[in-house]
DNA sequence: CAAGATTGAACCCTCAATCTTA
DNA sequence: TAAGATTGAGGGTTCAATCTTG
């Protein structure tokens, strides 16, 4: 793989990418944490719970679908925990059980129009009519794994 | 604006974009810090300070290249300075100005080869042929401030 | 005074080390 | 023992409060 300089187009083509995504990905937390006080963290926990879950998981296996190491969540319950935003308790078995609490679903339930609404307007009706289609084939490549080196 | 849960079309579409963009970003940090030790934040103060500055800025000019708030800017600059990779040294009349050290130089010279190869790595050669045209035209489109509410 | 910078606290993320217990 | 979870340290980001100095 070339080693030189990126050439205009392509720093051009770089800054975009890496811009856009600072860009949207702000201003939908922002809306999200201005409509709720949830951080952006905090409101992927908390539908995870609900939408996978019914109300509860156990720890493991939030952290498999949520894709965070155990470590990135412990320490990110901890901290809702402390606002009471979830609950931990001992699973039947071994490990942990984390519910969310009525407090939670309450902000949850005012978070979902908020993040809807905030997507439509920062992402969605920016891509147009015809776009959506080529975004989405681009955007699903990249996260594929390069073959090789 | 509509605030009906996402369609399973725009679900897709947010996904995609927000997993793409944390891939993408991931692998070229990992790359750089591989490479070099450097981190995301100390690579980008490296470069703006030889590009636009041959070597120095002030640190208010810098943090404005970079769009960054001066409490970021300072705390950064704080943990690069522990590490020798910048210094700082009072202005002709008001404020700092932010100098790169040879070691800092050495490193970033080490950096940028790797920086290019990574975005072409995991970006760039992705995109294909046809396709960087009209991603770049969304991307640039994504970057901008909503007309209203 | 006001521009320029620093500080401290709270949150967030990662890594390595350390429990805990079936 | 090994799966499951916690902890602590260090870097990163944000906000509000606080210097510092021309």
């Amino acid at each position: 793989m070339r080693e030189e300089p990126l050439s205009a187009d392509e720093a051009r083509i770089w800054h975009a990418w890496k811009s856009a995504g600072e860009a949207v990905m702000t201003r939908v937390v922002r809306d999200i944490t201005a409509a709720t006080g949830l951080s952006g963290p905090d409101f992927a926990v908390l539908t995870r719970l609900v939408d996978l879950g019914d109300g509860e998981l156990r720890q493991q296996d939030l952290a498999e679908a949520i894709a965070w190491d155990k470590s990135r969540l412990s320490h990110q319950l901890t901290r809702m925990e402390r606002r009471a935003l979830v609950q931990r308790k001992p699973a039947g078995g071994k490990g942990v059980v984390v519910r969310i609490t009525a407090a939670g679903k309450k902000t949850l339930t005012k978070a979902r129009p908020a993040h809807a609404r905030s997507i439509r307007r920062h992402l969605l009706t920016k891509l147009g009519r015809e776009r959506p289609k080529t975004f989405l084939a681009i955007c699903e490549r990249l996260q594929s794994v390069e073959d090789e080196e």
